[in-house]
DNA sequence: CATGAATGAGCGTTCATTCAT
DNA sequence: GATGAATGAACGCTCATTCAT
């Protein structure tokens, strides 16, 4: 009982390398070998193709919500936001090939509706935070899909300025997250 | 040759059709059918199926920025920001196909660094407006690569956030906006 | 009426230069780009790709029987041969291009029975030469087939050669002709 | 895998048929049904039809090595040429499609100058027995190559004229061998 | 006649999926 | 379970040939 849930693990990783260096088209064969094992073996685990993207997108999911939202410090709400937003950053900056699966997947229409409302229940609770931080500013009383759309859009731009250009991380992490907060603050 | 050009275009309206409804994996046959020729036709138009979406990617980047910074009135900054945002989110919601195939191959790896480069010229006098309203903002004096990833993120936020519910078309309009001019002004 | 056959010269130059560097798959296209006409012209010219590598197979064999059998010089048998074994030579390394267009359409299937038998109906009269000093040696008597087969094939490796190491032209020239006298010859 | 080599040989002997009857250009799609397999399991045993027709033509070679060198008999050059040549025209004579498939391959140019050398490689005994036979002749210190083209040429004109007309092979076997050692030998 | 765009069958190759072992 | 050979539909692309201009 113990080996079903690694090899699952091994594929999933496998997926995600393969994913990241080949785009959503890598084929299952690719992420087979990368895992060690068999072309054949990868769907005694899952399904189809599409069920191992869905299940390696809700997993990367769960894992940046994890490592983003876990124990947030009790402090003012601009600390906890900076707390976020440094976590957020971090993991990118850490697991690249992990944020690439992850917004390949997302854009890919392989992840179904239901799995893309697993991932927004997911991240409910940070972007609440955000919304608090919106009270009194222009996007006050706005639906949260819309202020975690636009949120995610700045996030996404410091990642990738980051990763283009890791020496100045620090520069784009302040402007970014100063940038956010004047956002998201009334004027 | 009555209008060689004219089955060039009629080539690339079928393949923005065909890669809003299918993705960037939309086979060329699909892309003929839909054009109302046949599949090997596409091929005396363009070299091949990259050579089509590269050529596609740059029409379509060259009609926004016709769209969005032609004619720009002689006014205040935040006037003329104004009037680039609204046209920008016209565009996008009068043409949701064209903006998701440029969505799709602006992601997609067949598009080249040559048309990222040609796409990103084309666009410099947008970001340039842009980076004049950053003055004395957080974001002043960061790249213009990752102003514009800013501003594109809660420009994308504010035409997703149309497009789902498109009936608070304006209060979408004019919240990002005033999130947008908040984000690059001085606090 | 002279512009016709000038044409159908300049296409079927145009076919051994293409065949010769791509072999015998290489496309009517590609002819008529290096004939200077468009790719329909040549079907005005030839019934289809099989009626033009069939007439290029009959021109090429009546040059290089012209080449080599013309006037030939009244003397004795042994001088005849020579002198036709050097033209058949010269002919060779003068015209590779030739030389390998006709070996490949011989060896292709595109060639019909009555263009084979029409190319050897053509160089019976070279044969015939052959034939007669191979009076008393071991050919005398086989059917004149088998006795060019044997010929050509000698010829054949002497070009081979010459093509391959063209410094030394003249020794294989000269030992080539003295064991195709061998050959012929009582022992 | 109970057979992986029977299934690459049957698709080698499918390849063989169909080369024999449809020429080099015959497609991949006529090797798997002559095989009675899926047109794409071809490429489970060969990387690509250029690899198949590669291996192919190596296998011809060696077999035709095999049939011909394997254990000569101790005795005087003439006879054990003898044994050679008869060996050689027999493979060709109950072997028809295979000697056409291995011409058509040698012609082609999907053969690699590496698997030219390993089939050269491995006639090389062979060679060396004419070279020796040819002490004292007119090819007497000629290169190899050119030799074995001569003595080729006039292998091959035996089993054409064989294959043409069976009921007279004993004749051509004769005067070919006749005709060969003239060839050889001083005169 | 010349042109070259259009055709559509065919090519070599890939790949998710199945299944006998 | 694991294996990997087999499948066959699909893909991007080529090409001889046709035909409206």
């Amino acid at each position: 009982m113990p080996a079903p849930q690694a090899m699952r693990r091994r594929i999933l990783e496998a997926a995600v390398a393969t994913l990241a260096a080949e785009g959503v088209s890598a084929s299952t064969a690719a992420m087979a070998k990368r895992a060690g094992i068999a072309q054949g073996s990868i769907f005694h685990h899952f399904e189809s193709k599409a069920g191992l993207l869905n299940a390696l997108y809700l997993e990367l999911a769960e894992e940046v919500r994890a490592a983003v939202l876990a124990d947030i410090p009790a402090a003012g709400l601009r600390e906890q936001l900076l707390v976020v937003w440094g976590r957020w950053l971090d993991w990118a900056a850490e697991h690249p090939a992990r944020r690439r699966s992850l917004m390949l997947l997302s854009l890919s229409d392989v992840i179904t509706a239901e799995s893309r409302a697993g991932s927004a229940r997911n991240q409910a609770a940070g972007v609440e935070l955000f919304q608090r931080a919106a009270a009194g500013g222009p996007l006050d009383g706005q639906p949260i899909a819309f202020l975690g759309a636009v949120v995610e859009g700045v996030a996404y731009a410091a990642m990738d300025a980051i990763q283009r250009d890791p020496e100045r991380a620090g520069q784009y992490h302040a402007a970014g997250f100063a940038a956010l907060w004047n956002l998201l603050r009334p004027a």
